[in-house]
DNA sequence: TCAACAGGGTTCCCTGAAGGAACTTTGAAC
DNA sequence: GTTCAAAGTTCCTTCAGGGAACCCTGTTGA
C-alpha cells in the first residue's frame, strides 16, 4: 500500500487531515492568516524548504483553502485565505489555545488575540450551537450519522 | 538539519503540532476518545502499521496526553485520555466540524454529536470567553504576547 | 508438562517524503 | 544588455512510514 489515503476514510477528522494534516500545512495557513501572503515571506518566516512550501501551497490551493492571486505583470503571486480557508482558522485558534494553556510555561503565550467585538484579550470557548452551554469532549455522545459507511 | 523541531518554535500552534502533529496521532486520539483503549482495537480500526502505532502511543504518553494502564496480570495495557488529552479533543471536534461542513458532501456527516446537557444533535461554536459573541479568524487582532521571543 | 493462544509489541527491508543547496525563469529597472 | 528579485524546480541525501514476520509473557487446557 502507498502512504495511507486519509481522504478515503469515512471520518471527517481524517478527511480534514488530508487537507491540512501534512507537516507544515497548519503553519503555512497561520502565516497567511496573520498577513504573510508571499512565497518568500512565508519561506523565510518558517524556515521551510522551498520545495515543500511549493507543494503545500499548491495542495492548499487545489483544495480551495487558499487562493493564488497575481499582483504584478511579472509572474508574482500572493496567497489569500478563501472562505473555506478562513473557517479552518477556527482549528488553528483552538490548537493554539491548547498550546497556550499546556505548553507555554512561565513565559506565557507568544501571541494574544484581541476580540474586535468587545476589545478584550480573549480566548476561544467551545459552546453548543443549540443551548449555548459549554461543549467539550466529555459533554457529548458520538452517534452514527447519515454519511456513515453503508456496508 | 534534522526533521524540523516544532517544539522549539515560539508559537503555540507549532508546539501543539509537536505533540499531535505527526501523521495518525489525531486519529489515534479520536479512537481513544470514542472508547477504543487497546492496541489491537486501535490498530485494526485504523489499519495503521504496528510500528507506527507503538511510536505514536509512546509519544502521546510521554507528553501526558494519554495514560498507559495495566489491566491484567499479563503485560496488557489500556490507553486512556488524561485531562490534558481530553482538552485536545476540542481540537478534534473543530477539525471534524470543518470536515462535516466542507467535505462530507451529499451523504452528510459520518458521525453526529449529541450534547448531553441539552439532548440535541449539535455542532460546536466558537465564542469569545469575555463577551460570549462569536469569535472566528477574522474577528480578532493578533498581538504580541508575554512569551514572544526575547531577541 | 508442554503446546497453543492472544495481546502488545520489535525487527527487518523497501519506498517515499523532508531538508538543503544550487539552478532556472520571468519581466522590470538601471 | 546586465542586474535584480520573486517564485519556483531539480538533484541528492537522509529519515520515517508501510508491511510482514518474528518475539515475549503469562494463561488455558489436553
Amino acid at each position: 500500500m502507498q502512504r495511507t489515503d486519509f481522504a478515503a476514510m469515512t471520518c471527517s477528522i481524517a478527511r480534514t487531515l488530508d487537507v491540512i494534516g501534512e507537516p507544515w500545512s497548519p503553519l503555512v495557513l497561520r502565516d497567511v492568516w496573520v498577513g504573510m501572503h508571499r512565497f518568500e515571506e512565508i519561506q523565510s518566516d518558517l524556515g521551510i524548504s522551498r520545495k515543500v512550501l511549493t507543494e503545500r501551497l499548491h495542495h492548499l490551493v487545489a483544495h480551495g483553502v487558499l487562493e493564488r492571486r497575481p499582483y504584478d505583470q511579472r509572474p508574482r503571486y500572493e496567497y489569500h485565505l478563501t472562505v473555506k480557508g478562513l473557517e479552518l482558522v477556527d482549528v488553528l485558534m483552538v490548537l493554539g489555545g491548547w498550546g497556550d494553556r499546556w505548553l507555554a510555561g512561565e513565559a506565557g503565550p507568544p501571541v494574544l488575540h484581541r476580540h474586535r467585538a468587545c476589545g478584550q484579550i480573549s480566548r476561544v470557548d467551545l459552546r453548543c450551537d443549540h443551548c449555548g452551554e459549554p461543549m467539550h469532549g466529555d459533554d457529548v455522545d458520538v452517534l452514527t450519522g447519515p454519511g456513515a459507511a453503508a456496508s
